[in-house]
DNA sequence: CGGAAGATCCACT
DNA sequence: GTGGATCTTCCGA
């Protein structure tokens, strides 16, 4: 999976709903402790910035958001509910505060270690594996230490992988977002319609 | 300084 | 389908 070179500066630095759809069929490659697990993302969903009620950056820079205005192509990684990390990737030019949630990704490498992270057998259905946004990190092992981290480099990288096409992709509104208002009905969840590995079903069409 | 709510997950009915 | 776990963050008083 190393034969895949880390995305590079010029994809991030676009709006987050540009750079979302185009980041399925990628993939997320962990190295720790001489394992390496590498996901392929299949679900992610687009936050806008200080334009979006949803987004932890709407009302502007806290202490916890502080990585979301850092350039594209670093990691927000914010904790939630008091026990689960959640990953985004960082998009457009630095004090933008754009960003895309992974959601959800098939482990194409290392289900092994990913499983043992995750606490279930190794044959476990893909969705208990990585399949959910505090799951996914729980299976790549990562957590506040990522960040404002790069993903352009280290032991978190986003590398080319295998681009999905408009076709394969369901697009909706965002997951857990009641709270937003009109912005809860943006269609910024982004998915490929085959995978597995889906956080939760598509909406009906 | 207190309290409410949270970009979730799991066990159980 | 429902409720509980668990604790950080942020806003209002």
């Amino acid at each position: 999976m190393s034969r895949f070179r880390p995305l590079s500066n010029a994809f991030y630095v676009r709006p987050a709903d540009i750079v979302a759809p185009e980041l399925l069929g990628r993939y997320l490659v962990r190295e720790l402790d001489g394992e390496r697990t590498v996901a392929r993302l299949v679900e992610v969903e687009a936050y806008l910035g200080a334009d979006d009620p949803a987004s932890h950056a709407f009302r502007g820079r806290t202490a916890r958001n502080a990585a979301m205005f850092l350039a594209g192509g670093h990691a927000y990684v914010y904790f939630v509910y008091g026990m689960h990390f959640c990953l985004n990737v960082v998009t457009g030019e630095s004090g933008v505060a754009h960003a895309v949630l992974l959601r959800a990704a098939e482990v194409v490498e290392g289900v092994e270690t990913a499983a043992q992270r995750r606490g279930v057998s190794a044959d476990a259905a893909p969705r208990l594996l990585a399949g959910g946004p505090a799951r996914l990190c729980e299976a790549l092992g990562v957590d506040r230490a990522f960040d404002g981290a790069s993903l352009r480099r280290g032991e978190l990288t986003l590398r080319e992988g295998e681009p999905v096409t408009p076709p394969a992709i369901a697009r909706g509104r965002r997951v857990g977002v009641a709270y937003a208002g009109r912005a809860a009905a943006w269609p910024l969840r982004f998915a490929v319609r085959a995978s597995p590995a889906l956080s939760r079903p598509l909406a009906a069409r």
